[in-house]
DNA sequence: CTGTTAGCGCCTTCAT
DNA sequence: ATGAAGGCGCTAACAG
């Protein structure tokens, strides 16, 4: 393979065109099956533009002003079991609808977000997928200026770009933490990542720490770890354990700090549920292997990538009135929490 | 937000040259920072532009012939710590020199990987990432034809479309089994997911039956199973478990599986190493937070990443010699089998 | 420095 | 049923 092609050695209509002794006009017509071609000279025509590994050219068509039958859909990150997810709820039904998509992720970078979404506008996109609910005033107004149809996903907000679908995460923390509250639980504990990487999370913090302040407790002790690898579940609970007061019950970032936890727990012989309780977020598939079963608060990801993609569709075909939806989360009362 | 947008609206170069009373060539020029405008103009024109939210077309500029600058990464899926590493390695090489991305997964399904190529290949990209070795031969064409550098990850080969940079997977599975041979383990079982889903995990099967046959013993039980889910791990080891005769040693798909296994012996009372074995492979992030430290052949991901990165960009900039790499995979003598 | 001319590959429109 | 113009938005290659 050589350098940087030469534009060049493609074959194009003309190629066919010339090869089966028509116009251009009827190549293009017999390729696209509209009406106009005697059947006979189709199937040729059809016949020698294989033969000849004829395929045209998109953006020879784009250009003409139609859609591009392109959706392109930005998360977070992909170390990430939620959004994969997700997108295995968004994926197939865009496809059964006949479009393509690109994915793309910002590493929870706003600067990465904006930039690829100028890419993405530039191929004009029949529409965007983007995660959460904050986004630059810039992307805002690119993407509203340019009327594409824009679902956003994960976070849901009263003031959406376009359309969203997705849980409130505050609230989820809130009614997880009050749950926790009713099984007796005082000492509140977190282990999460910084500040500023992940909005979700923090949103979900604060409403952990407002149902303990409503109920009088004491403050939530938070740890923050510098990654979000199992690793720093595991450090992040075991630092959070050797300060004073302990934690009779201590929130993890996600379902899979949680576990890390859980590990810790086990290696330094920490009873759980009996000294300590554990609570995660999201209810992943990990928790099903577990030797206790996780208590945590169950995300709807694939129902949310499945309907936010029903939505988004039906807003591309006009559907102008209001198709964003809140989904729920689901308490699970698991083994790693007292039982109720 | 409205409906489907008519192609209109948008802002081309022409308005911008009317709004700035200057030709629109002028516009192109100052816009792309060609010379041949004087600082003056191209500062104003700029400003207007902006002021216009102008967007070039890139389906127009494609038109002509120019590369693009962007680079698109094809894997088998998201929902696996694996691709996101690569991804991890090979995104910042990437962004650092200039390139955007743009990431799609295939499923494992072949016919997807074909039409996202196609679809990538009509925005003239300035290279490709694909996943393994296994691509049918129109795929290989359409990406031969069009001359892309193009950078085939993770599966090494001799045949690559253009060069790859990955592990010999058969060689890694027939190394981490004759570790376990060494280790006196006769009996071998082996958990994964159904044929054709995953021809990484095939080969090293195969490299894994080699070295057993090789040493004249037991045949591989393998278990399939239908998803890749810690439950299928979880689930698959109890099966295997449950045939007669019980494997002294089991290899899993990946680490992943691994953990659900090692998670089922503890529920089931099944002491490991001492009644049997575990393997797992990759040497994924779960690995560190484990009771056990699993026994494992690490895969330098990032590692493959960063370098694959590093030989296409080379190769975009037209160096024509042999860019392909084989790396190597790393045993891991962990706690779940026996000590040498 | 700036503008004009001629396409890139395909499709819409209008003839024939 | 077919073909001949013309243009989509942009940019090389030439003029001035």
């Amino acid at each position: 393979m050589a350098r940087k092609s030469r534009a060049s050695k493609l074959v194009k209509i003309e190629d066919v065109a010339a090869a089966a002794g028509v116009s251009i006009m009827t190549v293009s017509r017999a390729l696209r099956g509209v009406e106009g071609v005697s059947e006979g000279k189709r199937l040729e025509i059809i016949e020698i533009s294989q033969r000849l590994g004829y395929r045209p050219n998109p953006n020879a068509r784009s250009l003409m002003g139609g859609a591009s039958g392109l959706i392109g859909i930005s998360f977070p990150t992909l170390f990430n079991d939620v959004f994969a997810g997700i997108l295995d709820g968004l994926r197939p039904a865009f496809e059964a609808n006949g479009f393509t998509t690109v994915v793309n992720t910002t590493e929870y970078d706003a600067d990465r977000e904006r930039a690829w979404v100028e890419q993405v506008l530039s191929w004009r996109p029949a529409g965007l997928v983007l995660t959460g609910a904050d986004h630059g005033p810039t992307v805002r107004e690119a993407i509203q200026t340019r009327q594409i149809p824009t679902l956003q996903v994960w976070d849901f907000t009263d003031a959406p770009i376009d359309i969203c679908v997705g849980v409130d995460h505050q609230n989820a923390g809130y009614q997880l933490a009050r749950a926790m509250i009713a099984l007796g639980y005082r000492q509140p504990g977190y282990v999460g990542i910084q500040h500023g990487k992940d909005q979700r999370a923090e949103k979900r913090l604060n409403g952990i720490c407002h149902a303990f302040a409503e109920a009088g407790l004491g403050a939530v002790a938070e740890m923050r770890m510098p990654g979000s690898s199992y690793r720093a579940g595991y450090d992040g609970f075991q630092a959070l354990w050797a300060q004073a007061p302990r934690p009779d019950i201590v929130f993890f970032l996600s379902d899979h700090f949680a576990f890390a936890g859980l590990m810790a727990c086990q290696v330094m012989g920490i009873r759980v549920p009996d000294e300590v309780g554990l609570a995660g977020f999201n209810g992943l598939d990990i928790t099903e292997v577990l030797p206790l079963r996780l208590t945590t608060a169950r995300t709807p990801r694939r129902k949310m990538g499945v309907q936010g993609a029903k939505n988004l569709i039906a807003r591309m075909h006009g559907v102008s009135s209001d198709l964003s939806v809140e989904l729920q989360t689901e308490l699970i009362h698991g083994e790693t929490t007292r039982r109720p």
